[in-house]
DNA sequence: CGGCTTGGCGAACACTGTTCGCCGAACCGG
DNA sequence: CCGGTTCGGCGAACAGTGTTCGCCAAGCCG
């Protein structure tokens, strides 16, 4: 339970950002050991004087994502009338406006042991309070914006679905 | 639209099978061209005789999956005095019986092309017919429900907390 | 100045999906 | 019965993956 982010060298950092916009761009297929490398200017080997291996840059960038996340759906949160509803606008236009960043963070097993302490509870916490701090409600409400996301994202829904309406009928008296 | 499954050789068959007994027991870094054709007593490349590649196995995988998947639907709607709560336990507990099965079929794009004409309707007339015929309400449970599922077999919920309460207040009066 | 650390590198390994050419057996028409 | 075709195996090979190894040049520091 620990939770500890190695800290980077400034290469480090820069491989962290590389990977993301790797990712943001164009899917974890091209998110490459070679081709990360050959973003900063170096060969693939050499990644490994910076971090241990994937797994921990792939959780460093996790770990910057979920941050901004958590920012988006705070500040929506915060001071608005129908706080529920401005998270769920938050919500889906963070999963939107970063498809496969979205996915690394909501769709596997969190690495919790290499994130930074307390961040995954500052994530939850706008969503807790949109519902009035009823923990059932908050994770009721959270995996509905997750399928709801997720079966967007993954195009399973059909072609001219209303998906404004469904958002509203599932945030309905949350 | 078409959508077509290519009809296959009995060894085709046996390599379906195979590859989902592969994907249950070991999730998808288990699923190998090389492992499944060990398994059936071949070489990979004779795979390539019976399957065009590893996207159609798996499109096969996903044929056979979500039909028993809908089969399993029907069956818990079909005459109980709860449809809703019924189509919820027989949701969660296919997707409990078999995670990596469901996480082939639901958390990617479905393979629409190579799947039999009608199949995914057919999947999502249970749920539509539990909640009356309302597309927007069955999106937003078929949602909800796949967000609860997600997000239990991800380990993303913290370890103490009470999915059945969650199930209960996410399904309540829709 | 000498030695240690830092951060590069090429080569290599085991693994992945996939393609190629080969080849034996089975089948089937003349 | 013989000859050709098809079927379904196979080994070798290729490009790509993450990763490890040993080497080595540059910089820092006592």
């Amino acid at each position: 339970m620990a939770s500890s982010a190695p800290e980077l060298t400034a290469r480090g950092r820069q491989l962290v950002a590389a990977a993301r916009d790797l990712l943001e761009e164009g899917g974890p297929e091209a998110l490459t050991m070679r081709t990360l490398a050959a973003r900063v200017g170096i060969r693939a080997p050499s990644i490994y004087k910076h971090l241990r291996d994937k797994e921990e840059l792939e959780a460093a960038v996790v770990a910057d994502g979920l941050g901004e996340f958590a920012d988006a759906c705070e500040a929506a949160v915060d001071g608005a009338g129908d706080p529920l509803a401005a998270f769920g606008v938050a919500y889906r236009g963070f999963a939107r406006a970063h498809p496969h960043l979205y996915r690394l963070i909501n769709d596997r097993p969190l690495p919790r042991d290499r994130l930074p302490a307390g961040l995954e509870a500052r994530a939850a916490a706008p969503l807790l309070a949109a519902v009035g701090g009823d923990p059932d409600r908050a994770r009721a409400t959270w995996a509905f914006a997750h399928g709801m996301v997720m079966l967007e994202l993954t195009d399973r829904f059909p072609a001219g679905a209303d998906l404004d309406a469904a958002w509203r009928v599932g945030l309905a008296g949350r």
